[in-house]
RNA sequence: CGGGGAGUGGCGCAGCCAGGUAGCGCACCUGCUUUGGGAGCAGGGGGUCGGGAGUUCAAAUCUCCCCUCCCCGACCA
């Protein structure tokens, strides 16, 4: 179909990596010639780089298609009105590029579109018998992320795959829902990432699903838990811990919790040391006490929707730090924020370092809640709400009796699986999409209502869902590159095959112009490197790092009546006759 | 916003501590030789050293202020 001609393509490699890209796929993807950095976090797509971004868009696109999902274009300038409507103006806060016209109005170029599709929506559909309906769009979305990294995985400009379903009812969102899940597979799946599948938070938008599509990899920035036995996989934030069973520091039979003196024991570790120094607190069972017999109680503000403030306890294994992700998540739309020194003078009860249960519970002002291992019947130190002083047995259900239980403690490698009970695996990960159960919050934001078979009117509720198209560049040139260069899967390569002229012998240029232009008549994308300034070793290095699939060499070996094809992903090399390495390329290279 | 590192031809770096008017490799241009793993020789072009102020006879180098980039953290539908 196609001849790139590296003789007058606009393209150039460079020899170093580039000073300022750390990670594999920043540097590669500037090294070979694909990408240009235009400011922080924002990029120049190069000849071979944006032909995989528009194959990455394509599939992305072709799989949308096969779901029944149409696509439509919105303006990536936004007025303000609509993020006016939603607080979204005003929640995004810094993240937002804004701008002004001549007349001083306030635009802003869109991060998201959940407030434009909403309104769209409400333009056109005028019943039920309209829906459900899932519309999409491919657009160049802009975030300014306080801090842009690693090239394209993160960057303040970026495209970005948005589909937004509208139903009448619960039952159609899932419907919706199950659809996007299916059809996201398909397209990762094409895009040759591996990915993985996890329970996300869905925050304070409603609705019961949120699933992100994550792709492993060191340079991740998501951190998720997954059960090697099982398959189960969250997102730390929304993993569960499995119920406790019951274990050594079981209370069932514990003496009376009584009070005792700790001198200067403000620390888990300095209380842990104290107790087993002291023989009259020596425990039961002789064992040597552990963090993980000390009940820490870490103490937030927890800020209402309605402006207001609550403090709340938490109360944790000491072992344990409290994740305040995980909190936050829980918490929303309520904020959170760690308790002040000036909020401790305001409740003079709760002393720093020896909170106890004895200061907590609703009943006295401040919500207490433990984490699931802080069952029932088991047996606990903890403070005892007075300098110095530490309460020892405590016992859940007999001597203390919290409001309820939040999962809200880091999570280890090695926790056991909520599924099965296996220790968890913890990895990093790439969020490539995510599509989540958004409900009602924009449609009635906007009012969009359409009335339903009983003629009454219904407020439509809504599914959003993302693929990070430019990250998916990256994420594909990351989890598939070598110490050689790019690696790409055929259907995103920039090229069919990558064919070198090593050598400036008639033959050789002769063969390889014919072996291009056939390769071109049967529909393949030919990237020829028909330089005459370069040499054998420069072109090979060239072709390794530019990572097109299939390498050609017309060569020395045309004196022999063979031409070598290198498979770049495995490392096999074929020598094909002169008469049969055109149909051997065509095979190798079909759809 | 906190911590760390760094800004010197297109790219990667040295020079800075012990001030003296900018150097190396790659890339680029010309010529000859070479040609299957980032060729060789010869010649050549290109930077005023992130910006500003100051000290000094003299500043890439010393002092002060500012800006930017990278990494970690905070933050991030």
């Amino acid at each position: 179909m196609t001849i790139l001609r590296m003789s007058t393509l606009f393209h150039r490699t460079l020899r170093d990596d580039p000073n300022d890209a750390e990670v594999a796929s920043h540097r590669l993807l500037v090294r070979s010639g694909y990408i240009r950095r235009a400011a922080p976090g924002i990029y120049t797509w190069l000849p071979l780089g944006w032909r995989v971004l528009r194959n990455v868009e394509r599939i992305v696109r072709e799989e949308m298609e096969r779901a029944g999902f149409q696509e439509v274009h919105f303006p990536a300038l936004l007025p303000r009105e609509p993020y006016e409507a939603t607080g979204r103006w005003a929640d995004y806060g810094d993240n937002l590029f804004r701008l002004q016209d001549r007349r001083g109005a306030d635009y802003l170029l869109g991060p998201t579109h959940e407030e434009m599709f909403t309104l769209l929506v409400k333009d056109i559909v005028t019943s039920y018998k309209d829906l459900p309906v899932s519309i999409f769009q491919i657009q160049t979305k802009y975030r300014d992320e306080a801090r842009p990294r690693a090239g394209l995985l993160r960057g303040r400009e970026f495209v970005m795959k948005d589909s937004y379903s509208f139903d009448i009812d619960d039952d159609g969102l899932t419907r919706s829902y199950e659809a996007h899940r299916a059809a996201y597979i398909r397209t990762f799946e094409r895009l040759g990432l591996p990915f993985v599948v996890v329970a996300a938070t869905s925050g304070a938008m409603g609705g019961s699903a949120s699933e992100e599509f994550l792709t492993p990899m060191s340079a991740g920035e998501d951190t998720f838990v997954r059960c090697p036995s099982c398959g189960y996989a969250a997102n730390t934030e929304a993993a569960t811990s499995a119920a406790p069973h019951a274990d050594a520091h079981s209370g069932a039979e514990h003496p009376p919790s009584q009070v005792v003196n700790t001198p200067d024991t403000a620390t888990i570790a300095a209380l842990v040391e104290l107790l087993n120094e002291r023989d009259d607190l020596a425990r039961a069972d002789g064992r040597a006490w552990t963090a993980a017999h000390t009940l820490k109680n870490v103490v937030v503000s927890v800020r209402r929707t309605d402006g207001s403030f609550e403090p709340l306890a938490i109360g944790l294994p000491g072992d344990r730090e409290l994740d305040l992700h995980r909190l936050a998540a829980q918490m929303e739309p309520a904020e959170v924020a760690t308790f002040t020194d000036a909020d401790f003078t305001r409740h003079p009860e709760l002393v720093k370092g020896y909170i106890g249960p004895g200061a907590l519970g609703s009943e006295r002002g401040v919500r207490y809640l433990v984490d699931p291992r802080v069952a029932a019947g088991t047996a606990w130190v903890s403070g005892a709400d007075a300098e110095g002083r530490h309460a020892i047995d405590l016992v859940i259900g007999r001597d203390v009796h919290p409001d309820g239980t939040i999962d809200v403690a880091e999570v280890r490698a090695g926790d056991p699986c909520p599924a099965c009970g296996h220790g968890l695996d913890i990895e990093r990960g790439v969020e490539m999409g995510h599509i989540f159960q958004l409900g009602r919050k924009y449609a009635e934001a906007f009012d969009l209502k359409v009335p339903g078979p009983d003629g009454k009117l219904a407020t439509l509720t809504m599914g959003s869902y993302g693929i990070g198209v430019s990250r998916a560049v990256a994420a594909i040139a990351e989890t598939t590159s070598d110490d050689m260069g790019l690696r790409w899967p055929p259907e995103v390569a920039p090229a069919d095959v990558h064919l070198v002229a090593a050598g400036k012998d008639a033959a050789i240029v002769e063969f390889a112009e014919q072996l291009a232009a056939d390769l071109a008549a049967k529909g393949r994308t030919v990237l020829f490197d028909d330089r005459t300034d370069a040499s054998a070793g420069v072109k090979f290095r060239d072709a390794e790092l530019v990572g097109v699939p299939l390498i050609v060499i017309v060569g020395r070996g045309l004196a022999d009546g063979v031409v070598e094809v290198r498979d770049r992903r495995s490392g096999d090399r074929l020598d094909f006759a002169t008469d049969d390495v055109l149909a051997q390329i065509i095979a190798a290279t079909r759809r």
